[in-house]
RNA sequence: GGCGGUAUAGCCAAGUGGUAAGGCAGAGGUCUGCAAAACCUCUAUCACCGGUUCAAAUCCGGUUACCGCCUCCA
């Protein structure tokens, strides 16, 4: 089965082919580094993650590019309020990042290029686009001109003369058109700069991805991805710098993350209701949050509240217990051959129709239902009397398979627990049998409050951490 | 004004022509010494109006509500 991708510029689902066999080159847009992510930030690191993942599970070599704007008017903001250097606090809040979103189950990026360490392409790129008309100077500052890029406006499906009544020009600014975006900006008074044929300045915001995705991945890409909000005018910017200097298509699908609200209502500094992602995981399981926001369609909105959490959580439970259950059955099975094959079958069906969830545009929210209806089934093969360990093994095996997809552990816990421990639970067990059931639920009691769970079983007792 | 999104059970959420997946919460039952886990059963005329069709949550027209982008906010 092909892999669809919903592709925001022709606005349909579309068989994703990629440039070269085998290989994706995918380019995510990061964040800009001036504080803690909050968990707007960590839905498109999260979504895509997956996507890259499932792409590899098929068996793509994926080269993920996810930037870091290191350089902005926010930094520079950020670094005089705690008087620090712009570096220093772009190197902090990167750390920052890539802790948060690790916790989260994001793989590491094959590379994560920051403006800092870009400039000469940058400079280079923006020279090449003075050279050919689409852009010029004026005193200090060079600016685009979307006039003389004839698709401008296609990926957001505006007609420019609409977009003209939005756009502006601001106090200092000296554009000939409102809607001409800045590539370069002159260097204010003690303000961070690199030289450049234009003087002292930096770079605006969208010259950074159109020169980084040409340095890592070449003039035309297979996946451009990020939030909603950034398909205009960010990409709709890259789209018209990048194809202006090659006069080549710069990216063949085009994906977009929705928005976040928070009890219903967006987040905003405004509200006072910002949750950043690092305090959130602090409290909560990251790959929990990571389980609630795969739980919706990646291009609906979601709306964050604890009590939804509450339940994601209590959904994933669902899905590691049994994961659990299944491993405390294994020493009591054996190589059975009564039914096996029919289970065997059965569990391969569940691992079809997950890859068909996710070929549909990552239908994950689909995809997850799978993994429950696969769940379910493995409760039922619990209940017989006899297992195989085969079929345990294709259970656990797949479950496992299919989570990672998705970025999540099983969470297998040491089948060992501390001697004291454990010598309580051999206790109860002889308390059982002499039916001192008042002791045996003393000791069920005390490791309660020490987090273990018992349960007892026809095999045996079978114990969790709460 | 331009472009777009969303409206499905108490809650969350899939589903874009063939009679409503899945999860959470709740109720009853089975199992259990009691629990837990699990299993079984139960809970929707899909915002509203009209139309097309043998058949619509799904297509078309209209209405309402909420939301986003058009301001370097994912």
């Amino acid at each position: 089965m092909p892999i669809t991708i919903y592709n925001t510029l022709t606005r349909k689902k579309e068989e994703f082919t990629p440039l070269e066999e085998g290989k994706v080159k995918m380019y995510v847009c990061g964040p800009t580094v001036y504080n803690y992510i909050h968990i707007g930030n960590a839905r498109p690191a999260i979504v895509f993650d997956s996507v890259r993942r499932y792409l590899e599970y098929k068996g793509y070599d994926v080269d993920y590019v996810l930037n870091f704007t290191d350089v902005d008017d926010k930094i520079i903001k950020a670094a005089e309020e705690v008087g620090e250097e712009v570096p220093d606090i772009a190197n902090k809040f990167i750390d920052a990042y890539l802790e948060d979103v690790g916790a989260l189950g994001v793989k590491k990026a094959t590379h994560n290029p920051r403006v800092m360490d870009t400039m000469e392409d940058i400079i280079s790129f923006i020279d090449t686009l003075v050279g050919k008309g689409y852009a010029y100077e004026v005193d200090g500052d060079v600016y685009f001109k979307p006039r003389s890029f004839d698709g401008y406006g296609k990926l957001s499906h505006q007609s420019i003369d609409e977009l003209r009544s939005g756009a502006r020009i601001q106090i200092g600014e000296k554009k000939a058109d409102p809607l001409d975006f800045a590539l370069w900006k002159k260097a204010k008074d003690g303000e961070i700069s690199w030289d450049s044929p234009w003087g002292e300045g930096r770079p605006g915001w969208h010259i950074e991805c159109s020169a980084m995705v040409k340095k890592y991945l070449g003039e035309t890409i297979d996946i451009h991805a990020g939030g909603q909000d950034l398909t205009f005018p960010h990409h709709e910017n890259e789209i018209a710098q990048s194809e202006a200097m090659t006069g080549k298509s710069f990216a063949n699908y085009w994906m977009h993350n929705g928005y976040i609200n928070i009890e219903n209502e967006k987040m905003s500094k405004s509200l006072g209701n910002f949750v950043l992602t690092r305090d959130l995981i602090a409290q909560h399981d990251p790959e929990v949050l990571r389980f609630f926001m795969l739980s919706v369609h990646y291009r609906h909105p979601i709306n964050f509240t604890q009590e939804l959490l509450e339940a994601a959580k209590n959904s994933l439970d669902r899905i590691r217990t049994a994961y659990l259950n299944l491993e405390h059955r294994k020493s009591s099975s054996m190589n059975l051959d009564k039914n096996t094959n029919e289970w065997l079958t059965q569990i391969e069906d569940f691992k079809v129709r997950f890859e068909a969830e996710m070929d549909d545009d990552f239908n994950t929210a689909n995809a997850i239902s799978v993994l429950f209806d696969l769940t379910k089934d493995a409760n039922i093969y619990l209940l017989s009397e006899q297992t195989s360990t085969n079929v345990i093994e294709a259970f656990q095996g797949t479950i496992s398979a299919l989570l990672t997809i998705l970025g999540i552990s099983v969470q297998e816990v040491s089948g060992l627990v501390d001697a004291e421990v454990d010598s309580l639970i051999e206790e109860r067990n002889e308390a059982r049998k002499t039916r001192n059931f008042a002791r045996a639920d003393e000791i069920r009691d005390l490791l309660k409050e020490k987090n273990i769970i018992l349960e007892d079983t026809a095999q045996g007792v079978r114990w969790k951490r709460g």
